[in-house]
DNA sequence: GTCTATATCAAGATAGAC
DNA sequence: GTCTATCTTGATATAGAC
């Protein structure tokens, strides 16, 4: 059957059939769009034009925009992630290391990816209910710290102080360098290093 | 004339004549809006229907969409920031004490209202250069906090933790009851405290 | 000053050619 | 699998009656 025939050849390496449409591009693009615009002109023409597709092979891609927005901000959370848990090697999920290794690794992002990250969250806006992956990363990060043990404190405040800086900025809601927050970000480091180095 | 009529009929307290659309009825049907939908189905015809008004009135009163929102977060912000003003009294707006004032409104506002200014952040992806009253307000807030003194950091962590649960929790990345809500506004609030004793 | 009705336009989604 | 062209919807904004 030559549907089967098309199905081999799709997935094999192609270097001379046509091109499939990348995927991350098409995500670059989108991330490229919000982050420009704000969101206003966060439209499939845009990111089509933007990824250089048509819009109808975008929307092949991605049958909806909902599954657009998903896409995005589940590959951005998994990037994340990923790259925290690699700072934490084999060692087990603890908490508190957790939570240093998030620091850690926003620290390591420059202005640039943080803002690229703040401001999917306007994404949000045009598929509110897509923000599972977003949750699920946050709970595994913060439920933790949610009890009343004194060290717990502590750390879920350094936590949320990052957030914080992080949020205000890539909204827009204040304007500061980006040495004033990696100076927030490391004075919260501190605390977290203090804290699991005391127990 | 009778233009002229019609004006001073308009002014005086009018029992029996046509009724005024009421601003603040409209700006609290468009936050309902916003509240309860997310920001997607925030539209004119529902903020109208909301309001019990008809579009048309509703455009007469706020010619434009962004007029209705840039409004909407004026009230909000400008509410917020007298209820913190009245705090202070007839002190000068020392920066420390404007921090701890601020955490005091927010411990007294409850979930529901700390909810609602939450999601007007919502309302800034469809305006977004309307959020110039909620930079004024931060920048009086934040930037003197951003030098490097030892203090100030603190104070500065403080409030940015408490910003922070604040959007986190509004934005909806993570489910925070009330209580925990209040145990992190407490922990910012004793931290800043502290910090104005000891000078 | 407020309402009804409508023009206008843009965006998400679809159908069919290649 | 991707593109061009089109359909449909729904939202902003306007025009004119009351």
């Amino acid at each position: 059957m030559n549907y089967a025939t098309a199905q081999s050849e799709k997935q094999g390496v192609c270097l001379t059939r046509k091109k499939e449409i990348d995927r991350d591009r098409v995500l670059d693009a989108a991330e490229g769009v919000i982050l420009e615009s704000g969101g206003r002109t966060f439209t499939l023409d845009a990111v089509a034009k933007r990824a250089g597709i048509s819009k109808g092979g975008l929307v092949y891609t991605f049958p909806t925009k909902d599954a657009l927005v998903r896409a995005a901000l589940e590959r951005e959370v998994t990037r994340f992630q990923k790259a925290v848990r690699r700072r934490l090697g084999d060692r087990p999920l603890e908490p508190f290391e957790l939570v240093l290794a998030h620091i850690d690794e926003a620290l390591d992002e420059d202005a640039a990816t943080t803002q690229k990250a703040a401001f999917l969250v306007t994404a949000l806006v045009h598929a509110p209910d897509m923000m599972e992956p977003a949750r699920r990363y946050y709970r595994a990060l913060l439920d933790p710290l949610l009890s009343e043990s004194g060290a717990a404190h502590e750390v879920r405040h350094a936590l949320l102080a990052v957030e914080g800086i992080f949020l205000l900025r890539g909204l827009g809601f204040v304007e500061v360098s980006a040495a004033e927050h990696k100076s927030v970000l490391l004075h919260a480091r501190e605390i977290v290093a203090r804290v699991l180095s005391e127990r």
